[in-house]
DNA sequence: ATGATCGATAGGCTGCACCGATGGATCAGC
DNA sequence: GCTGATCCATCGGTGCAGCCTATCGATCAT
């Protein structure tokens, strides 16, 4: 029954409420007085109800229209805002986006997070942290929109924009040999136990940030697998072995532990920004800053 | 802009989104394919945003659509809930009606209000309580839509119905001559102070209660005037004067006064039910009971 | 009585929401 | 790689609903 009331019944009765005027209501709404009565008749009959009382002298509001008037007017604020704001998220002027992120790329993160705020202050960022496969999971099932990983390997359904790349370094216990030195060779590190990522993480990666030592000859054995950096260090620190991480994990290193920089031909771990190459939405694009 | 959107937009719109799928979603609306995909198509153009991302192979939500999505069904909820509920108080099932009174009427009017809670479950009761002149001059000027009042005037623009009547009873100190008596005549009252309501309250009351006083060749000036049957009778009990008053403001009468019954043709005190006489809606017609 | 005001009614026109047929893109199956 | 199936878009055509003008009838002021 209600199924054929229109927006226009709507407007047009919030009009002859407001002037209380069939005449002067029309006009307002640029038609002519018959067709506004007609309207109003049909809205009557759709809901079973009579809105207003009229004589031919004067035009009053039953108290179902008095009833009916403010929630009517509400409706119809509600939907313009609601249209706009659609807009608004249709150009990505609001709206949400997940990102997900590994946790050594907070600070590269946090930077961005901060000037897309500034450029969309009403866009809501939802964020996910997680190692890079899982990241890279979130991203394809459509958990997140964006991915902050490290050393992904090249795919054909995912966008991958490099953020940074950062130099790997060894990272030794105090009082190993090559402690006090500027720099050492792959080689001086292949008696010690490594502590490492475990490479189902990212086995490319692995491959790739390993390859230099595999290049001096040594034998890439993980002695103790470790999901955060941070942690690694600290066992590094402690004297349970070496591992080779990013420079900027290395920044503030603990008590025990000393950076020493690999001689040849620097690794590079790169930072990367992983999106579906499908996914053409505006907030993702700003985020990129493809726009 | 969004003045042309109608809610057949938003009932097409949500079709679409639930079925993801513009055959299906037009078997559901009764309508042709090529229909659905042009009002949609319209109103996409109307608020300047894409709602669906569509390829001949499938049919998505865009952000913009999914962000309207929840909004235009709420929309078309509260809508339908607005109209049911305009239904409502239009066949007076829900609701506020304001009631005018006079204070010395409150057990008839409880009795009436408690009656009708049961019947009106929905319906908000507002009280105002008054003088009988204030709730008539309520009564006209639409801030009331019934009043309970006392001895009004016939009145053409007004309906009068009798609720109850009750007889007057003169009240005179404990030490008054005729205060041991069943029953006095008017003109034993003669000697003392009145103590009544102004009859600026209600003149023609005032003038039809006090007739048999004045029959009986009483004077009638009113020694002190005031506005509420309790206190008129707490000035009775100390003494102050004697006075006449509707037999249940008398009930409980305190320690220094005594009721006597007035000798001669009895007068009564009608209370009295007031409406607008081209007041006919449904919940005023459902309170005075004419229906 | 007379004219002015205002909503309802009558009858005709037109735009547009809808229809059926078809096109064009994509995907599955052989 | 062709064929058929699926599905949304496009294209003319059509009927009705919403709008128009003209007029009526009721009410009120003078």
């Amino acid at each position: 029954m209600d199924q054929r009331v229109e927006l226009r019944h709507l407007r047009y009765f919030l009009a002859v409420a407001d002037e209380l005027h069939f005449g002067r209501a029309a006009e307002r709404l640029h038609i002519a007085q018959p067709a506004l009565s007609q309207q109003i008749r049909q809205l009557e009959k759709l809901i079973g109800v009579e809105l207003f009382k009229r004589t031919s002298r004067s035009v009053r509001l039953t108290d179902a229209g008095a009833a009916f008037r403010p929630r009517a007017r509400d409706l119809l604020g509600r939907l313009a805002a609601d249209l706009h704001e659609a807009g608004r998220v249709g150009r990505g002027e609001a709206g949400r986006i997940d990102i997900g992120f590994i946790s050594s790329a907070v600070v590269i993160l946090s930077e961005r997070l901060r000037a897309f705020a500034r450029r969309r202050p009403d866009v809501h960022v939802k964020l996910h942290d997680g190692f890079t496969v899982d990241v890279l999971a979130s991203l394809e099932h459509g958990t997140v929109d964006v991915g902050i990983v490290r050393d992904a390997e090249e795919r054909d359904d995912v966008d991958l924009l490099p953020l940074a790349s950062e130099r790997f370094v060894a990272v030794v216990p105090a009082d190993h040999p090559v402690a006090g030195q500027e720099r050492a060779e792959a080689a001086d590190l292949a008696a010690d136990p490594l502590i490492l990522f475990p490479r189902s993480y990212g086995p490319h990666a692995f491959d790739v940030n390993t390859a230099p030592l595999r290049r001096a000859g040594v034998d890439v054995q993980v002695a103790q697998e470790c999901s955060n950096w941070h942690t690694i260090i600290m066992f590094v620190a402690t004297g349970l072995g070496v591992t080779i991480a990013p420079y900027s994990v290395t920044d503030r290193l603990p008590r025990g532990a000393r950076r020493v920089e690999l001689a040849g031909p620097p690794t590079q771990s790169h930072i990367l920004m992983a999106t579906r190459r499908a996914d053409d939405r505006p907030l993702v694009e700003a985020f990129i800053g493809r726009r």
